[in-house]
DNA sequence: CCGGGGTCCATTTTT
DNA sequence: TGGACCCCGG
């Protein structure tokens, strides 16, 4: 039991309270991993449970891992066996491996990835006569994921909540799509959990298997479950009661993919009896990283309400730094890397965290020409590579004849001839007879509707895959995907590609193939890169790591970048446009987990003026930086007023670049008195020019301070 | 059927 | 700015 001295009263009570509802608020850095590990230890070591009869969640793959890691090392560096531990996707899809048959799926049923749902979603938009112009197949997706989210089936879904969507057709595509997934064997994302709702709530015999089964539930970030991962919690537990969710309501940032806030803020009322502890007491970060962080999330009206209190020193300020232009940021930001590294900051512990992907590529971009080493995290998944998608695709047909969609991906790759109009025939017939594509195939083969030269191609691809199936039984699997690349010459496509890219390409093929080894067979190895697999990055290199601020939840680092932070950037416009205050909310807890990653020192900046879809516009600072405590901050500008910064020649090609764009040209109409329209405020007067800047009395919102390229003259 | 070149559009965030 | 898609000529 010496590992429970290593633990602080708080953290102590919450390992030690093992039975009934216990809801853990964890502030960040408060030593939440190692409460549920702790306490999985714990159930263990007295022989409360069985590991196979504990289920602990976890939000990202990555996390589970790192559970998995840690409690084997509190039980003695054995590893842990026949627990069932891994996101809610991962468990829920195993649940479903054995009892598919209950909603009319096989066990070996395919996870379907994002890419092939809107495939499958234009499909069947075109099908109903919709104009895939003006209602994408993307947004009908995130429509039926959102319902999903909240444990909607078709049935459930109102006229009402279908909207105007696709002509109002929203629904009917909803139910169409969820035929379709059954025809295929297939499921999406969504579907794991919602399948298995409905299976529990319809078998009461298999959720009572399960009852039996877990004595402990353990769920990790808790604040961001959405409503079906709710149920599918509450379902399971609702036997045992013995549930512990740990999380922070502060950090709750995934409202956009349908997580509820609510869902901690009720956990009290969800489940009777429960007991809650905070864990206030910070072991990551300085006080004045801390104090700077709860100045900004002080602002926010819903929420628990907790203060940290730092176990380190006050440490350095905040750096507040504000900027003409990105590429000016990225430069700064250079520099005070190197002089980290002077310091002897290791790169990897330096982070730049950023609101989204798009802002990486200027730091990139310099981190090249200085020869800082960088690497990116939150890219395209390994899975979501093309080559990876196509080998994949190669071998679910393998296993699986009948799924249309990988056929389809790999028909034509490598080049064979058999173009647009080839599989559109190949279609029709399918569709019109009610089979598969790859029995459409065999058929038409056989007459005379095809080209002879198509027919060939066709038939011997056919073949090739026949003989593949034949060798699934006595060719190790990894063997066989390399003999399919071959075969199929999609490896020989890729070597014979000059492009920059494509050796790339032939070595994570190469990685695949040496992964499959770790599985048993090519269905269970199917699974994992459907659900787990991600870009495999080797932490051991010294690098500095570059990403967004939602993918950075959970890491540490000693000095944390936060650039940007721009008002319409950070926080996001199109965030407040469609979530108003809530949205905003969501915004401040993402600024508030994006400190909180660093231990001794931060950077928040801010540029004047930032390319965007290759054109240049203005932003003013983020209202984040406002909210920054002064006492806390350094702060510091290389902006100033305009003609300080023109030399001797009359010319700052710096300064000339800040006001480019469409504030110079097209904004001359603008005087005192003159009314204008902004994005946020509505329409106003203006009251005041100070060169860019404006002052404006909003007819709805008052007088505000805006920058002219933020308005237009109406 | 395929590739080149033009046009149009878009950027959150992810299991 | 650059990636996705479309149309046209080989």
């Amino acid at each position: 039991m010496e590992y429970l001295n290593a633990l602080n009263p708080s953290q102590r009570q919450a390992v030690e309270q093992l039975d009934g509802p216990l809801l853990v608020l964890a502030g960040a850095g408060t030593g939440k991993t190692r409460v549920l590990t702790t306490r999985l230890a714990h159930i263990l070591n007295l022989y409360k449970a069985m590991p196979a009869e504990i289920l602990s969640v976890t939000f990202t793959n990555k996390a589970a891992l790192e559970m998995k890691e840690r409690v084997s090392g509190l039980m003695g560096g054995a590893p842990v066996e026949g627990w069932w531990l891994g996101t809610f996707h991962a468990l829920a899809g195993r649940m479903l491996r054995q009892h598919a048959d209950l909603v009319g799926l096989s066990s070996n049923y395919t996870i379907i990835d994002p890419d092939d749902v809107q495939r499958l979603l234009k499909q069947l938009m075109m099908d109903a006569g919709i104009d895939i112009k003006k209602y994408t197949p993307k947004i009908a997706a995130s429509l039926i994921d959102r319902w999903k989210d909240r444990a909607l089936t078709p049935d459930k879904v109102t006229a009402e909540e279908s909207g105007d969507f696709a002509a109002g057709k929203m629904v009917a595509i909803y139910r169409a799509y969820q035929s379709r997934l059954r025809t295929l064997n297939a499921c999406d994302f969504g579907d794991l959990l919602l399948h298995m709702i409905t299976i529990f709530q319809t078998n009461p015999d298999v959720l009572e298997k399960f009852h039996k089964r877990f004595k402990y539930i353990m769920v990790d970030e808790y604040q961001d479950t959405n409503v079906a991962q709710y149920l599918w919690l509450r379902l399971l537990a609702q036997k045992s009661k013995n549930i512990c969710v740990v999380g922070d309501d502060d950090q709750s940032i995934y409202g956009w993919r349908g997580a509820e806030v609510g869902n901690i803020l009720r956990f009290e009322k969800d489940f009777e009896g429960a007991k809650i502890i905070r864990l206030e007491e910070n072991y990551r970060s300085t006080q004045n990283i801390l104090t700077a962080a709860d100045g900004i999330i002080d602002n926010n009206e819903s929420r628990l309400g907790k203060t940290l209190r730092s176990q380190k020193g006050e440490g350095e300020k905040i750096i507040v730094h504000g900027l003409w232009d990105g590429d000016a940021e990225a430069r700064w930001v250079g520099e005070q890397i190197e002089q980290l590294q002077r310091k002897q900051v290791k790169n990897s512990e330096i982070a730049i965290l950023v609101r989204a992907s798009f802002l990486m590529r200027e730091f990139e971009e310099r981190f090249i020409t200085l020869g800082i080493p960088y690497r990116i995290i939150g890219g395209p998944r390994f899975y979501e590579r093309m080559e990876i998608r196509d080998a994949l695709a190669y071998m679910r047909v393998v296993a699986q004849p009948h799924d249309d969609l990988a056929l389809e991906r790999i028909l034509n790759t490598p080049k064979r001839g058999l173009g647009n109009s080839t599989v559109q025939k190949l279609y029709d017939f399918a569709r019109g007879n009610g089979i598969s594509l790859y029995d459409a195939i065999l058929t038409m083969i056989e007459g005379t509707t095809l080209k002879p030269k198509q027919r060939e191609t066709l038939s011997n691809l056919m073949q090739q895959f026949e003989g593949w199936r034949n060798s699934v039984d006595n060719t190790p699997h990894p063997e066989l995907a390399s003999i399919i690349l071959d075969d199929s010459l999609y490896m020989d496509m890729w070597k014979a590609d000059k492009s920059i890219e494509a050796q790339g390409r032939v070595e994570n093929l190469r990685e695949l193939i040496s992964a499959m080894a770790d599985f048993e067979s090519l269905p269970s190895f199917l699974e994992h890169v459907a659900l787990v697999m991600e870009a495999s990055l080797d932490n051991s290199q010294d690098k500095v790591t570059i990403m967004t601020m939602h993918g950075a939840k959970g890491l540490e680092f000693d000095c944390v970048f936060l650039p940007a932070w721009e008002e319409g950037l950070f926080p996001s416009q199109r965030t407040m446009d469609e979530n108003g205050l809530k949205g905003l909310e969501e915004e401040r807890r993402l600024a508030y987990v994006g400190l909180t990653r660093a231990r001794e020192c931060a950077f928040i900046s801010n540029a004047a003026s930032r390319r965007t879809y290759g054109q240049w516009v203005n932003n003013i600072p983020s209202r984040f930086i406002e909210e920054l405590p002064e006492d806390v901050i350094e702060k510091d500008s290389e902006i100033q007023v305009r003609s300080s910064h023109w030399d001797s020649s009359g010319h700052n090609p710096m300064a000339n670049r800040a006001f480019i764009g469409k504030t110079t040209e097209s904004q001359s109409g603008l005087k005192v008195g003159g009314r204008v329209f902004h994005n946020a405020f509505g329409e106003g007067t203006i009251l005041v020019i100070d060169g860019n800047k404006l002052d404006i009395v909003f007819d709805a919102q008052g007088r505000k301070r805006v920058l002219e390229s933020f308005v237009e003259a109406v």
